[in-house]
DNA sequence: TGTTGGTGTGGAAACGGTACCATATTGATT
DNA sequence: AATCAATATGGTACCGTTTCCACACCAACA
């Protein structure tokens, strides 16, 4: 067993005080530069580092963040997880997650562990944050950012994309490849990525004389509830040639519905999804998808969190980032233009 | 800002000691029942909850363990991830993740932190721990598991699965469905996985005729070498009618490969992958795959780990869990076995 | 010469628990 | 009546930091 040096040894060894150590540790306070020298040394040969259980009971600061999503297994969260740990990592942080599965209480239990804990900030990327909690934490005095969340209550800042504008421009682009009868498959509705790509949808599609409610197919934005969502779209509308999905999931349900009926994906019956999760490069075709910056997404509002924790940042806003389409060859009609792959 | 109240405002308000109340709180101790009473009304009163950090600092047990793998934005991981976390929730651990890209320098960087935070434990799904770091670990007496590794050293117990098995289940089910010149694309060699799925290969196919040893091309256990490996495959071997791939990312870069040249997967060339992602649903076609119990290697590992924490387990073992054939489209030929799906 | 103000340092009380030790009471055993 | 073990409780040092406060020194300034 390595027995581990304390702040004592340390202020021992360079015949110093324990204050004096710790001034010159925390940058804080005067230190001599002959005393540094010192105590440089002896930490150097001591191989001391501070503990950082007695460093957060004495300061209340742990470096230490949370990240609560839904679920970690799902693509998309694992790939914003990825960036908040990268970024947390570059300012000294550590990550803990939890998977909510979007359940209230779970979500609430995490809360109360992560307050014992003294963790510094909470990351949301779960939406069933109740309004009574998010107070609570705000008199608890513990920063928090939320993802995808609407502006309904005044609850930290909320990073988001932009999900309606996303949703014109996946109809557009269907429109522009040939589709003459589009179908939208629409997310959960307490989602607000489920809401507003749904309104863009309905709000781009509404002036054709085409256009029709029935077009309209609730899913889970789950693979499951894309297909079954595709097969009750194609047994109401047979003549549909576009399917404008809320999620890159449900999109690939509708492939698969699709395939599954002999329909060519791509000539008969355009797919569009939303998200940009690496599994739409996977698909046979590839899925066209409205991208959503995942990544930079996950770094934003963990950057976010951070400057709330260290006090650089007061007032909440919401940040909205732009989506972009990525034309693959589930879009891939007759008028093909030669321009992107 | 709420007021948080400490041990000590529940020994005043119950009218007992510090003491009384901590036994009661550790049922460690005596405590009359009466007092108990007392105790609990307080601590309802006041809403108490033990603070976790000052308790880790006293106690050098923290509840918290962690977690280091390559990347969590890779499929296998995240849902590996789902599993440990889970289970770490029923025993009342939390749990921090970081991602070491495979490189010793972070996942150093990762331990050094971790000690400074009393962590209970920690959990390596990544490869890249040397000897030093192993044994240093262990006279800083952390516990530690680890997921696929050799028994090179003696370090912590391991959790794999039958990988060289499994490789030679791959090769039987492809000959039985018809292959008769199977190619395989092997994972890195400093990877346990790697190495035994191509052991199991080579010692399955190196009685008959047709093996030589051109059938065997490196990939690096991702869609693009895996593609890149099929390219070159079939530039040496045009006639290979089987592909066992070391894993399903490259099984999914192999698919991708054939269907670029318009080679018919599943009828003209059989391609099977290893380790049972989501994913594999998703490819068209399905992708017949030797499924490892993901989620139930996480929570094996998991479970290990805490026992070991909690010195209800002592030795080291290697413990090898079972896979499965997953039999699908991407294997399906002409002679097809009516049996399952 | 007494008063500033910047520089440099140490002592000790927090932070909120745990755990060891001392002490007290009780009923049973010898 | 003395001894013992089980029950019950309190006091306090300790875990390893930070931070506040007191104090000392020195140069400059009025």
């Amino acid at each position: 067993m390595i027995v581990i040096s304390t702040i004592r040894d340390v202020a021992k060894l360079a015949g110093v005080s324990v204050s004096t150590v710790s001034r010159f540790l925390n940058k804080s306070g005067y230190v001599n530069a002959e005393t540094e020298r010192l105590i440089k040394d002896a930490i150097e040969k001591l191989n001391y580092s501070p503990n950082e259980v007695a460093r957060g009971l004495a300061g209340k600061k742990t470096n230490t963040i949370a990240l609560i999503l839904p679920d970690i297994s799902n693509l998309f969260f694992s790939d914003l997880a990825r960036a908040v740990e990268d970024v947390a990592a570059t300012y000294g942080y550590t990550v803990i997650f939890g998977n909510s599965d979007d359940q209230g209480t779970k979500e609430r239990r995490y809360i109360e562990t992560l307050k014992k804990k003294y963790i510094d900030g909470i990351i949301f990327a779960s939406n069933t944050l109740s309004r009574e909690d998010s107070e609570m934490l705000a008199k608890l005095g513990i920063p928090f950012v939320c993802l995808d969340r609407g502006p309904s209550e005044k609850n930290g800042s909320v990073v988001r994309s932009k999900n309606k504008e996303g949703a014109v421009m996946a109809v557009r682009h269907l429109l522009d490849v040939g589709c003459r009868k589009i179908a939208h498959i629409y997310g959960p509705q307490d989602l607000i990525t489920g809401k507003e790509r749904l309104n863009g949808y309905v709000q781009s599609v509404q002036v054709f004389e085409w256009y029709t409610p029935t077009l309209l197919e609730p899913g889970d934005f789950r693979i499951a509830g894309g297909m079954a969502a595709t097969e009750r779209l194609l047994e109401r509308h047979p003549d549909i040639d576009g399917i404008f999905a809320g999620n890159d999931l449900m999109a690939v349900g509708a492939l698969k519905a699709l395939q599954r009926r002999g329909i060519a994906v791509g000539c008969q019956v355009a797919v569009c999804g939303f998200d940009g999760i690496q599994t739409t490069e996977i698909t046979t075709p590839e899925l066209t998808t409205i991208a959503q910056p995942i990544y930079e997404m996950g770094a934003h509002i963990s950057r976010l969190l951070i400057k709330k924790i260290e006090g650089v940042l007061e007032e909440d806003r919401i940040y909205e980032l732009d989506v972009k389409l990525i034309a693959r060859d589930s879009t891939l009609r007759r008028k093909v233009p030669n321009e992107q792959g």
